[in-house]
RNA sequence: UGGGGUGUCGCCAAGCGGUAAGGCACGGGUCUUUGGAACCCGCACUCGGAGGUUCGAAUCCUCCCACCCCAGCCA
């Protein structure tokens, strides 16, 4: 055993320890202390590393193609390959799966590589692609042509498919399969000098047109496609097929484990197949369960319909799933760093509820959205007895989590904007905010009785209150102990800076709406009230220097941002990240359902 | 009715022959100038099912059931 792996056994003992020690009652684990839950990977690395299989090494890979957008799935992936690397001392590879020219651009190839350096993980100069290696590929081919391994076949796609034969029935052998070395070295030597046209033929690999495993009857590895690659433009016409070019791209970088997701597990023989025939180094591939989220779907071919079909403003919709879009919601890496450490790695399919995802994007923000009031829903209300055109400087706490954020200044004037929702002209049992003749507190200013409502004379909703304020109580705490059961956030009418708050819900109604069943298409499940835009609220007039990225708490209605694409000085557009846990909202809901 | 996987609390997940961790959710309480946060308490006599081995089984064996993946010249 390694110096270094004795270091990690002690340090895995330990841990196992203090947690066998916090069961016994101890109970000192608080939610900062906490430990990733271990997995059957790193259970692997770790027997790999005392049984010195890879000399030690940790090497691992993050291969996306460069097709489409990440999404929160792939952030599992991208957690997982460099975390794990990072744990055991190693290195994580960060390499362009780019063998299929007609789906792939450049577009998404910088948009993966913003994704994943926002997401807080640095390959260095480790950044490879599969392209780069074609020229070893075609090599390797015809070393496997040479062994009598592989073959040039001129059936076509259809007849390639039935001669596959069924999951129940065996297939049958090509009748171009015996060909030959000669002449199949001469076939693709023309194949890659562009002699035949797309589909003419393809080289297949020669193993059992009767295995159980259909990856294993002849799969194809190259075929003719006479389109330019973004990376190689023309200097190829033929391309690998995925099968072929992953396993060797990993040898050629010295990749210890190829992780992967369950899919491949059915892949695994052949990756094993190819390596062992070019007799070339070995890297060991694993499977784990991709993550699948509710209310949501994770599938580059149902999130490019969104896309495509206008449900979404873009990939970079904040109701998305995509790393983009989660961005522009304004989720934080550390949050989505954290769900996927504490989600777990195994081999089980599940569901994980979005609302744990919530959980732990609530759990970041709160310890350093800075605090601040908006609101958006208004209701103008005037202190009758608060003089006119005076303005009264109160201080507020930034952030209570953190002292170190210190305080600022908020005005406060004769009228006000208070939310609508924190008003009823006759409240509920427990609702204990404003109403006729009751009193309350703004927050960090004065308690406030309401005298009078003002109403619209002909649709008899409520357009304003009449209240009065208590001087006394400035800062919020009464000189004779008076009591009141609600603080509330509120702005300066005339002090107030406008904006447009976009408010986002799941984007579906079910919780799994990919899931398919009888024919059932996705698209049915849509929430049609996933986006509500609300217009003029109205903020506290520090607002008017928000920063982009940056999280902001309104007090009690949420986590917010700005909008980074559309939002413009004069026309400040805030996205709503998350709600505040409501117990008063869930009790109105429970109500409801009971 | 071929092959490969997976089944532990509503959700995620430890556990690897010694008598069911933890987190989320949920319920109750303390505190509170955010009905937020924090803190405390509660929450699987039972591990897909049925047999068997054993002093002892979620862990080993047998059979059964359910779900997922594979018949691209996609990855």
């Amino acid at each position: 055993m390694s110096p270094r792996c004795k270091v990690m056994d002690t340090l895995l003992k330990l841990s196992r320890a203090y947690i066998i020690q916090n069961r016994k009652g101890f109970r000192q684990m608080t939610k900062t202390e906490f430990t990733p839950p271990p997995n059957f990977i790193r259970n692997i690395v770790l027997d790999d590393m005392k049984s010195g299989r890879f000399g030690g090494r940790v090497l691992t890979r993050f291969p996306p193609e460069p097709n489409g957008y990440l999404h929160i799935g792939h952030a599992k992936s991208i957690c997982l390959n460099f975390g794990l690397a990072a744990e055991f001392g190693g290195l994580c590879n960060f390499r362009f799966d780019d063998t299929n020219p007609s789906k792939e651009d450049v577009e998404y190839v910088e948009s993966i590589m913003a994704d994943v350096r926002w997401l807080g993980f640095d390959w260095g100069d480790r950044l490879y692609y599969a392209s780069d290696y074609f020229n070893r590929l075609y090599q390797w081919a015809v070393q496997l042509i040479k062994a009598g391994k592989a073959y040039v076949d001129h059936l076509s796609a259809d007849e390639i498919r039935e001669y596959r034969g069924t999951l129940t029935a065996p297939g049958k052998e090509s009748p171009y399969r015996n060909r030959t070395v000669a002449e199949n070295l001469e076939l693709f030597e023309r194949m890659r000098a562009g002699e035949f046209v797309d589909g003419a033929c393809v080289l297949r690999a020669r193993i059992d047109m009767a295995s159980p495993n259909l990856n294993l009857r002849d799969p194809v590895l190259y075929r003719i496609k006479k389109e330019s690659h973004h990376r190689t433009g023309d200097r190829w016409c033929i391309y690998p097929m995925y099968d072929y070019a992953h396993g060797q791209s990993d040898s050629i970088e010295g990749i210890t484990h190829s992780i992967c997701t369950m899919e491949y597990e059915d892949h695994r023989p052949l990756y094993d197949w190819f390596l062992d025939e070019l007799g070339i180094y070995h890297p060991r591939q694993i499977e784990f369960a991709r993550l699948n989220l509710s209310y949501t779907v994770l599938s580059k071919r149902k999130l490019l319909k969104l896309v495509e079909e206008g449900y979404v403003a873009g990939w970079d919709d904040p109701r998305m799933p995509t790393l983009a879009g989660i961005r522009r919601r304004g989720y934080t890496p550390e949050a989505i760093r954290n769900f996927c450490e504490r989600i777990g790695v195994g081999k089980a399919e599940g569901l994980v509820d979005v609302q744990f995802l919530e959980y732990c994007l609530r759990e970041d923000l709160n310890r350093r959205a800075l605090r601040v009031m908006g609101v958006l829903r208004p209701l103008r209300v005037v202190l009758e007895n608060f003089p006119e055109g005076q303005v009264e400087e109160l201080e507020a706490v930034n952030n209570p989590e953190d002292p170190a954020a210190g305080t600022r200044k908020i005005p406060f004037s004769r009228v006000l904007y208070l939310e609508r929702d924190d008003f009823m002209e006759q409240p509920l049992p427990k609702f204990y905010r404003l109403a006729p003749g009751r009193e309350v507190r703004l927050r960090y200013a004065f308690f406030i009785k309401c005298v009078g409502v003002v109403k619209d004379s002909t649709t008899g909703e409520v357009i304003e209150l009449r209240c009065t304020y208590d001087p006394a109580t400035r800062g919020g705490g009464a000189p004779d102990g008076r009591q009141v059961k609600a603080t509330l956030h509120w702005v300066s009418a005339d002090h107030a800076v406008e904006a447009e708050v976009r408010l986002y819900d799941r984007l579906f109604t079910k919780a799994n709406p990919g899931e398919d069943k009888d024919g059932q298409d996705f698209r049915a499940f849509l929430n049609p009230k996933s986006l509500e835009v609300l217009k003029p609220c109205y903020l506290e007039p520090s607002l008017a220097q928000a920063l982009p990225g940056t999280p902001y708490q309104f007090e009690r209605m949420g986590y917010f941002c700005l909008d980074a694409k559309d939002s413009r000085p004069a026309a400040l557009v805030f996205n709503r990240t998350a709600t505040l846990r409501d117990a008063w909202a869930k009790s109105l809901n429970a109500g409801k359902k009971g």
